[in-house]
DNA sequence: TCTATAGTTAAGTAATTACTTAAGTGTTTG
DNA sequence: CAAACACTTAAGTAATTACTTAACTATAGA
């Protein structure tokens, strides 16, 4: 599979779970620790350590560790590049469309 | 959990295979059966049908069928709904690094 | 130095996923 | 009517997922 395919796989799979797109709503007002990210939510501390494994495989979260706290931060470029994917797509979409538009001009005479 | 939660759950798990992403692809240049979709793909033609049921309970495709041949689309709300959260995501995030901007102007000078 | 704090590792589990092959159901077409 | 066609359903499987609790490591503070 292409680099690019596996990204995407990883990104969109990142951010199919609500704890997990919790921690990037949290991450994405500035940085906070483990523990911060855990608190609103309603599973153990090692739930979150997996949720948050998970995210900085597929890039979206980096992290560095300073004593004993560890420090998350929101990395932008996996998720602008699966926005980037769906507005590609919608952009095709919506030329398709363009196109059935001309073939009815063409056909009913809407812009002669 | 939130119907919306739900909605970009299922939406991004749809999204999260290469062979689903494919589908979508095709579908944005236009409507397709599901032989023609399953077509350039390597796998049998029943994981074809398991993957647009996936993309029909996300909402990306619609289908209907006529005589023996299903036609299938690509309805453009829930992909939508994904890019807006994100986009809506990155703004939180990028009015956050302004205000870090800020910070240092006030700190440092940059502006006075 | 003892103890609380912050997080990690390990191991187990029930549910879900992405396939497969085999055997259907209808629908055209020769 | 028979055979090819376009799917669909069923059943099975190996891998992955999202958790859990228990036990551990390392740092910080009293």
């Amino acid at each position: 599979m292409p680099a690019e395919a596996e990204l995407l796989d990883r990104t969109f799979h990142a951010l199919s779970d609500s704890n997990r797109r919790a921690i990037v709503v949290r991450l994405s007002r500035g940085p906070a620790s483990v523990s911060q990210l855990a608190e609103p939510l309603l599973i153990s501390l090692p739930a979150v350590s997996q949720h948050l494994d998970v995210l900085q495989k597929s890039g979206i979260v980096r992290s560095e560790k300073t004593g004993r706290v560890r420090t998350c931060r929101l990395e932008p470029a996996p998720m602008k590049t699966v926005e980037q994917w769906i507005a590609f797509n919608r952009e095709t979409w919506e030329g398709h469309l363009d196109r059935i538009g001309e073939v009815l001009d063409q056909t009913y005479g809407g812009t002669e």
